[in-house]
DNA sequence: TGAAAGCTTATTGTATACAAAGGACATCGG
DNA sequence: CCGATGTCCTTTGTATACAATAAGCTTTCA
């Protein structure tokens, strides 16, 4: 996109993953215009792209506000993002070349390396496991679907960091990940789609535990 | 939404599912713009929600065109909603009040009266088909997957119409509706879920007949 | 005191002018 | 004759002014 457009929509997304404005809160064009040094033309833009990705919602009078997600609505996001990504990673099973499963074990060597450490280095297990998914969903070969994929949304970092903290989790991603690559290497679609199913679903149970432990400390979402 | 993006979305959305522009054809904002009787603004954004509903597509200089789909992608396509709609329907098995169970029976009877006479009533088996699906999804209540279902691009009437013509057909929709709602009657989501997925992939090779018997008389897409 | 109606203001929608980028075509050089 | 390059023209991106709409507040009447 454009440069305008791109940095508007960078620049809010980044605003709402980081916490920087909290669920709830309403967006304002003309304010954001002001903060991303552009005219609100952009800002719509940007607005309209975030809201088709789920990140804002608006009201019956068009206004826009940073999208909350109760952990009803999470449990809905991640049975959804649970059948598609088994689904993606079932076609990825016959899809996928040596060299992306080469590529894949060699992420989840960098990621085990990153928790390995005495103090495990979060951010780099967040960035290879993200690489990692997207290796697969690419594998997949389906326009469609990685756009589908692409729009459910992100955790905020507060949340998504609170879960990875959680020394057995990582551990016990990084064990998955070896059985997916298994599955893979065998090209066994309905391995590979059993083992993502579970994967994603153990995610999803990791996510409340997360939620539960950050509700008790303070406002999930809401930067220092 | 507002008066002339509704204006402007609504025109160029059946612009394209009529066949007015075919497949491929470039669409030019100042030109939809002038013949939506609105500005360049509202036709903006109508372009970028066509987009997210795969009914347009744009190239990397951002110029938009109509999305043309091969077998392939239908079938990527066909596939990505059997699996979404089976989920649906589940979810519905459980969820769907009495009274919305009744209406999928008046549906059905409505559809078989306007696939009963001698010459069968299409538009009205259309239009009752999609109801009866509408209260499927809904019936779910999952906002995110109403939404993803919604995104997943109705065929040009052309192929549509095309594919109903065929008598068995329209018949065998009409029992399979029967046999959801024997499924939603006993609330078992695991048998609703399987009929909706061998419905939806006969609508598939109903699909690919009905194009292949097209192809050989016209285009299809271009109207008269 | 409470509710409703009207005014004021905040916010989004629309139009339009101008800027920038891309593509097509023609011309020039090899 | 073919290919490259530069200019022109088409098309989209951005800014800004103005219009419309909705929300919140105040005031008034029951």
């Amino acid at each position: 996109m454009s440069r305008a457009t791109d940095q508007a929509y960078g620049r809010i997304r980044s605003m709402i993953l980081s916490g920087e404005v909290g669920p709830g809160m309403q967006l304002r064009e003309e304010q954001l215009a002001a903060r991303c040094g552009v005219s609100r033309t952009p800002v719509r833009d940007a607005l309209r792209r975030l809201e088709t990705e789920n990140l804002i919602r608006r009201n019956g009078s068009q206004r826009s506000f940073v999208a909350d997600w109760s952990i009803d609505e999470m449990e809905e996001l991640f049975q959804l993002r649970g059948m598609l990504e088994a689904h993606a990673a079932g076609r990825a099973a016959t899809r996928l070349g040596w060299d992306q499963i080469e590529r894949l074990r060699s992420l989840n060597r960098a990621l085990l390396a990153a928790i390995s450490a005495t103090l495990p280095d979060i951010p780099a297990f967040i960035e290879h496991n993200r690489a990692f998914h997207t290796v697969i969903v690419e594998g997949a070969r389906s326009d469609r679907l990685s756009n589908m994929l692409g729009r459910l949304i992100e955790q905020p970092v507060v949340l998504r960091t609170a879960m990875q903290y959680d020394r057995d989790n990582l551990l016990r991603s990084h064990r998955e990940h070896e059985e997916l690559i298994a599955a893979f290497s065998r090209r066994d679609s309905d391995w590979a789609e059993a083992v993502m199913t579970g994967h994603i679903r153990r995610a999803f149970h990791a996510y409340v535990d997360a939620h539960e432990r950050a509700g008790s400390i303070g406002q999930p979402g809401i930067a220092a």
